[in-house]
DNA sequence: GGCACTTACGATACGCGTAAGAATC
DNA sequence: GATTCTTACGCGTATCGTAAGTGCC
């Protein structure tokens, strides 16, 4: 606001404190570990400073003006939001303490954040994550911006000139409706082969959509209208028999299950994303970013 | 407290308040008034200090960190309040303004409040007297130990080492019931006519009964059971018929008007006590204090 | 080259401690 | 004389400004 250097110092309403406390400059001097004289003399100019008398001193002793009662007051709540400050900035000195915002793509959040908030949580109990889920380009915008921290993101995406450490490959599955033509089987089955079938994809802005796309850019394939803004959504579509789909592996797991839905593994060369977790260039989150990396690499969620 | 010298300054914390809001270092330098480069120095040392970076810099501009930013929240609070400090500080500055602890003697209380509160506040705005009332001896002690900064007195009092100036002289009248043998006629009456009378006095402690009793020493009286505690209740006692008393003038306006009480003045040497403003010697309260008891004497409740 | 922040360095000023002084008990 | 606060004075360091350096547009 004003940016005018005010008039006095915390050293000097820490004396006053002590001798308000004490009422006593030498033992109020011996608490605050200067030399007696000094404290007078720092107490002096803080009267000075703000005009007022905090004490009276004579022979029977020290003794509180109604303006020191009145200002001692402020000088402790001074005191005590300063010693907060100190102790709340204690909290952030470790890299991986205090509030961390972490952003996810839409296409790896349900199937990575099930396992990796628990292990996060027992890693680095003092790491409170904030996790935002949101398309690459927004997460990308953010990171730059000093919104985000870091985020997980798929690195086949434009990621400008942000800091990444590859977690591991997250190959892609066929999937596939109970009863389609690939439902039989147990051969890894070649991208070719799709040429022709329907193929339900993500909608726009989701790099999986691109993904897929660039999996299959010399298959011959119709793209069916509907577009789905969740994965768990697109593997509802193609249980029904709408179409077939690429299915990241990391959402084998959870979505194997399901009882008219067959998953099949594709041929050489295995299409694949890239998971990466990203940082701003420089950002000063780089160092807890990959302890996390190195975390998140070792629950296994997919090929190293 | 703690005593620990504190580990960063107030300086330090508003060039911390002025990058965050201008978010740019030469700005902030120039708001606070020194060099960039000064400010640079200090937010490094600030950040080095708390083991906390406040802000990235890079060519995009200055970005808080989630440190910085949960810290600016508390950077902010404690120059809020150490602006408050230096704020009300000034308020202290004019001596005649703030809390003031005025002392006053029941005896007096209930003649000069009434009109004295109402001249304080309109010659003194600022100034928030807070009365007490209690006996000379309480209000002496209390003003010894600083927990009044001045009281009205009666000067017949030991007031120890107080430093006192006067308002004035306080004669006593002779309050005696309607009917009594002293209710008729208008000369003075002479002490030594109350030989034989029933005195009311005050009760122990109360200045005006030693007064009263000095002013009769060499006069044989009775004294009754009875001693009040104040005033108002040893004139009523008077006006019931059951004894006479000496009444201070000041009492007469307010007193003076029950129906069945007749106040008479005394002969030369009319007894009287002496008005005082007191005070702790050396009290910072001394400058203020003789200008309130310039205006009470101009109040002219009492001789001059 | 211009802008923004950092580094380097000398000058000043501030806070400190020691020592002596003043006042009180 | 002991205690307590103030005054005097010299010292070291923190803070400041100027100027040069670095990185980016």
């Amino acid at each position: 606001m004003t940016g005018n250097p005010l008039p006095f110092s915390l050293r000097q309403l820490q004396y006053v404190r002590a001798i308000a406390e004490t009422r006593n400059f030498r033992q109020a001097a011996e608490r605050c570990a200067v030399a007696q004289p000094s404290l007078s003399a720092q107490l002096a100019a803080l009267e000075a400073a703000l005009g007022v008398r905090f004490f009276e001193r004579d022979r029977r002793g020290v003794i509180l003006t109604p303006a020191g009662e009145a200002l001692l007051q402020r000088v402790n709540r001074v005191l005590t939001e300063a010693s907060e400050l100190r102790e709340e900035a204690k909290h952030f000195r470790d890299p991986l303490a205090g509030p961390f915002r972490l952003g996810v793509i839409p296409t790896m959040a349900p199937y990575l954040l099930p396992k990796a908030v628990p292990a996060l949580r027992e890693a680095f109990p003092k790491l409170v994550p904030q996790w935002v889920e949101d398309r690459t380009a927004t997460l990308v915008a953010q990171l730059q911006q000093g919104r985000l921290d870091g985020a997980l993101l798929a690195l086949e995406a434009e990621l400008q000139d942000l800091e990444t450490t590859t977690l591991g490959r997250d190959h892609f599955l066929l999937a596939v409706p109970k009863g389609h033509a690939f439902a039989k089987g147990r051969k890894p089955i070649r991208i070719h082969a799709l040429e022709g079938e329907r193929m339900l994809l993500m909608d726009d802005g989701h790099c999986l959509r691109h993904q897929a796309l660039a999996a299959c850019r010399e298959v011959g394939m119709e793209e069916l209208e509907f577009r789905a803004t969740s994965l768990p959504t697109l593997v509802q579509m193609v249980a029904s028999g709408i179409g077939v789909s690429l299915l990241p592996e990391m959402a084998l797991a959870m979505e194997a299950g399901r009882a008219s839905l067959v998953l099949r593994r594709l041929a050489d060369p295995v299409p694949y994303r890239t998971v990466v977790l990203a940082w701003r260039r420089g950002s000063h989150a780089a160092v807890a970013l990959k302890k996390i990396a190195k975390l998140l690499r070792n629950m296994r969620h997919f090929v190293q």
